[in-house]
DNA sequence: AATAATACATACAGACTTGTCTGTTTTATA
DNA sequence: TATAAAACAGACAAGTCTGTATGTATTATT
């Protein structure tokens, strides 16, 4: 059966890959292997290995933000969105066996990582950023801007925060509790 | 001049490479090159480039341990001391040009990491843990079990994530606002 | 059915990796 | 000063890595 393009082949077995093992330690071999397809396609679709985590990472980030939307859009927006950024984290967690966060991961592997692949850690960073703040401003406005922003970066640090306890213990419960701690934090506004 | 023992020079020289570049883009070959010593010498002290990460790991754990303990041991409890701890984390971020913690990366690195190593990040984990539940009930006594552990934990997220933030945008921003922030927290108790 | 594009298998280059081994030279101790 | 320990230089093994090259087979289009 066909199933699907080389490329697209290529590109999800490399992602694969690349977030379960890291991007060092997993082989152009490997990679081949498993995608079931020949070397010399792999280079005729993709320059370098380089550009293959490019292209991952630009993948990856556009799909976890629609994964995450699709999960959200749900929620009424405000208090109830924003509990539900946490909660999609801890279900991502549990679904992925305590990995973490894929740009996370990519940022601490590779301390040399060129200004492309960086860029993209970025702007994963700026969305979540974006996201609170207009959910901040729902459930309170007016919002000084220097309060919101101040309470954006709380609640952006507690999320990442609680994240890296997650992936270091290996447990749901950072995530959990830092939840508790969010909902009584945004009741106070 | 003979400065330090063969022993000595290869563990700082690879525990400056480990930090600054990572494990993986760390060769031997370039260990014993800039720490100026023969392979053989180097394979005589460590049994393999494993066990110099594991003895890289305990001892960063130590020295990083009394670096910042030396500085915190200056103020008073309680308060200023939680306090020193973020301003530590600012000084450390700048004079190591952003590049985080050392246990963090690794931990990233290195997604199948040996357990000793593992060990070694999340004892690193529970000292701050530790510390930060000493000042709080220096802070506020008595507190009650449950609210001390949630702010504990809140206060590590904001740690971490404060961190994690400033290396993503090779800042010292992040860690700046979050030490305002954990200055109003604090009143509050 | 002929042509062009795509994917195939696989050998190969060249550089790197960790770790071993041999033998020499320096250093410290008795 | 003789002996033992430690560090030296550097070749080597055995394997890995990315990327290239060659030529064949499959697929799609005209």
């Amino acid at each position: 059966m066909k199933e699907q393009g080389a490329k697209e082949r290529i590109l999800n077995t490399a992602s694969e890959l690349f977030y379960k093992q890291g991007y060092q330690a997993t082989g152009i071999n490997q990679i081949i292997e498993e995608a079931g397809i020949a070397k010399a396609s792999l280079y005729q679709h993709f320059p370098s290995k380089e550009a293959l985590l490019t292209e991952y990472l630009l993948r990856t980030r556009t799909n976890n933000h629609a994964e995450r939307m699709a999960y959200i859009d749900q929620l009424t927006p405000g208090r109830e969105k924003l509990m539900g950024l946490f909660e999609y984290r801890r279900r991502h967690m549990e679904k992925n066996n305590f990995r973490g966060c894929a740009f996370v991961r990519i940022a601490y592997e590779l301390p040399g990582l060129n200004e492309d692949a960086l860029l993209q850690v970025r702007t994963h960073t700026q969305t979540l950023k974006t996201f609170i703040t207009e959910q901040l401003q729902i459930i309170k406005h007016p919002y000084p801007a220097a309060e919101l922003e101040e309470m954006t970066g709380m609640l952006l640090n507690l999320y990442e925060g609680a994240g890296l306890q997650g992936y270091i213990q290996r447990s749901a419960k950072p995530v959990e509790d830092t939840k508790k701690v969010v909902a009584r934090l945004l009741d106070t506004l």
